[in-house]
RNA sequence: GCCGACGUAGCUCAGUGGCAGAGCAGCUGAUUCGUAAUCAGCAGGUCCGGGGUUCAAGUCCCCGCGUCGGCUCCA
């Protein structure tokens, strides 16, 4: 380490020596910083005052709303999960503390005890926060050798704590104090708890303790889930937002919309479709399909169930055992399938396959089922049956990286339809130190990931690399969506396999006469229909574009003597081609409208007196409102027009009967 | 699977050991109405399932199932 560092700070460039605190250099240079924020970055690292300097860098302020507002919360919200664990250490006396980090939105902090924490104790652990962080206390660091902080946590009989300490690296530790609670805490923290003005406590859940350390009887902890903001409008708008994100919960949506449900009778984890959650999936299903055929690829059938033997041909049977349902038929064991992969193999072994008839491109929209612990099982998003637009590619070594890039052509359409804009991809790759856990040689590998990467690039996708996350037989990509409220949902995936095709002697002729390995490619660009329609669910927040909505359109009649005119309307959209419905109740028209809305149905056509004398019809869209009235025709004709273009734009219709923009 | 909470009408929920309830939805009738809730009546229950305590259990206890919040794992 240098003796000395150079710090610009304000324009001015210091040289200081290292070790200097960042308190020192800005009471010379800038001590309204002190005043006015909680803490710097220097080179994107955030450090409160107290901390030493060692690097050359520029730093500048980190203020609450200023340029780096996640850096200034995430400092923020670690101090309050320290203000959290002081709390429930006076509230309670049986409690030894973990760890508590900052996530992504808000902290927890876990706590070892004999009873979990009630509602009612955690309100009554918020309200001694509230006094806690009043008191303004001074976060106050400490750095000591390693045998003195376990010391200190010894005699607190803190034996997490000290376990903690004794695992870290280094012969120095730093901790943090606030009135007489000490955490052992690399920091950065808030200079004092005052600058904490807006927390609440959300909910508790149980946690492993070090689940990733090896130990085998590790605890279960009491961990305390919490948030904290910079102002209370924050914290409001946050709040908000979960309740926005609540409301569009799929599980709710399913139930008010009519689309699916679970049923205990009938076992956990398995979706019962209702015909309005089957007209959007149908709908799905057959989009994507007519997108296939026209891009080359087959449609295969393959069976439920399977004999053990296949699944040991395949692997699973050893690897995948817990997850597998099974079943005896005439004394024999038979496996229901968890992959759609070893049967599409059988079909493509049953015959000599010459390298002039690759690639061969088989689809299903196969059936599977998983075993999943009991504990895991989300809504649709994690069911044990669910069913999977699945494709494997068979093809030569050298038609890998076109057939990736069709494969990535497929799923950006498909996401671009369905409205999602916003994606991250991942491409995940093998570690080469880290030969042991991966199936397939070195130059197979390389290949195979350059190919994967050359598709990327040559279509100018931005991606990022992961090392030593690819599967265990090839290396993939991910893509992950990003729907109307912020949040990432699991998309498409493409998947090298260097492993199946040796395990079932996979082969083509070549055009020297001679056989040669097949190379095998896993794709699916829904993944699960169930976890994609559940995910679509929450993007629209259940108001499905035009073309998916179970029902397009309901007429309403105002009076009785108009049902019949609806009627006729209803009949003239169905043969349109548009799904329609006739709502003949007695109520009021405000009445069938709010239901109407309710049900969040794309297009009310009203019909009374008026649009009978004009043989027109009065058009309401759900967000839009009144657009006026329209022959039965124009409108009919602009609806065609969004449906066949799957338009998922909430403006389908202009008043003035122009064409749709 | 593990920790905790919850499970009452189709849906949302009240019911703190003493007659099983409300709103919405449904049905029937009245009303015939122009852009987010017309009125009245009726019907609707294995209080998740099983066992126990008690004169008496939706309520208390035990076991099981399911759901939810997490942990861990995944399409």
């Amino acid at each position: 380490m240098p003796e000395s560092i150079e710090i610009k700070i304000n324009g001015q460039e210091l040289l200081v020596s290292a070790g200097t605190r960042v308190r020192d250099v800005l009471e010379q240079h800038c001590p309204e910083w002190l005043k006015n924020s909680i803490g710097v970055s220097l080179n994107d690292e955030p450090l409160d005052f107290q901390m030493p300097l060692h690097a050359n860098g520029e730093l500048t302020p980190l203020e609450p709303g200023g340029n780096a507002p996640s850096m200034a919360l995430e400092m923020c919200r670690h101090t309050t999960s320290h203000v959290l664990a002081q709390a429930v250490k006076e509230l309670f006396s049986d409690v030894q503390v973990g760890i508590g980090p900052p996530t992504a939105d808000g902290f927890y902090y876990d706590f070892l005890r004999e009873d979990p924490f009630t509602p009612e104790d955690l309100q009554a652990i918020e309200k001694r926060m509230r006094k806690l962080i009043k008191t303004n206390q001074k976060l106050e660091r400490l750095e000591m050798p390693k045998e003195e902080a376990e010391m200190i946590f010894a005699e607190k009989g803190e034996d997490l704590k000290v376990e903690l300490v004794r695992d870290k690296g280094g012969g120095q530790v730093s901790c943090y104090k606030q009135g007489n609670f000490i955490d052992f805490c690399t920091g950065p923290h808030l200079p004092h708890t005052g600058k904490i003005p807006a927390i609440k406590l959300l909910h508790t859940a149980a946690a492993h303790w070090r689940p990733k350390s090896g130990r085998k009887d590790f605890p279960m902890m009491q961990r305390i889930y919490g948030t904290a903001f910079f102002s209370a409008e924050d914290l409001e708008t946050f709040l908000d937002h979960r309740d926005e994100a609540k409301k569009r919960d799929h599980r709710r949506l399913g139930i008010d919309l009519d689309l699916f449900h679970f049923d205990e009778k009938a076992g956990p984890g398995m979706a019962y479709w209702h015909p309005k959650g089957g007209t959007i999936r149908h709908q799905i299903e057959a989009f994507l399909c007519d997108e296939q055929l026209s891009r080359g690829y087959d449609v295969v059938y393959t069976p439920h169930i399977a004999r053990k033997h296949l699944w040991e041909t395949s692997g699973h049977y050893d690897y995948y055992k817990e997850n597998m349902f099974t079943l005896d038929v005439d004394e024999q064991e038979y496996v229901l399938k968890p992959m759609n992969c070893p049967g599409h193999i059988l079909i493509y072994e049953k015959g000599t396959r010459s390298y002039r008839e690759l690639p061969l491109r088989y689809s299903e929209f196969g059936t599977v089922y998983r075993n999943e612990l009991s504990g895991v099982l989300h809504g649709m998003l994690r069911v044990r049956g669910f069913t999977q637009d699945d494709a494997h590619i068979f093809c030569r070594p050298d038609q890998i990286q076109e057939e990736v890039s069709g494969a990535l052509d497929l799923a950006l359409h498909v996401m671009k339809t369905f409205g999602y804009d916003e994606y991250r991809i991942d491409l995940s790759l093998h570690d080469p130190s880290n030969r042991d856990k991966y199936a397939g040689d070195e130059d197979q590998w390389g290949l195979a990931e350059s190919a994967l990467a050359d598709a990327l690039d040559s279509m100018g996708l931005v991606y990022e690399r992961q090392l030593n996350e690819a599967a265990f037989y090839g290396p993939k990509i991910d893509f992950h969506l990003i729907d109307a409220l912020g949040r990432a949902w699991q998309g498409s995936t493409i998947q090298l396999d260097f492993n199946l095709p040796e395990r079932f002697n996979l082969t083509y002729v070549g055009d020297d006469g001679y056989q040669h390995r097949t190379a095998m490619i896993h794709r699916a660009i829904y993944g699960s229909l169930e976890r994609f329609v559940g995910g679509l669910i929450e993007h629209y927040g259940g108001a499905f574009p035009l073309w998916l909505a179970p029902v397009q359109v309901i007429v309403l009649p105002i009076a009785d003597r108009h049902i019949k005119y609806a009627e006729a309307i209803a009949e003239a959209a169905e043969k349109a081609g548009l799904r329609a419905e006739v709502d003949r109740r007695s109520g009021k028209l405000g009445a069938k409208i709010r239901d109407a809305q309710t049900q969040k149905l794309p297009f009310m056509l009203i019909v009374g007196d008026r649009d009978m004398e004009n043989q027109e019809v009065s058009v309401r869209h759900r967000t839009v409102g009144d657009l006026g009235s329209l022959t039965i025709e124009t409108f009919l004709a602009q609806a065609v027009q969004d449906i066949e273009a799957r338009a998922v734009r909430e403006w389908p219709l202009r008043k003035d009967d122009a064409a749709p923009a």
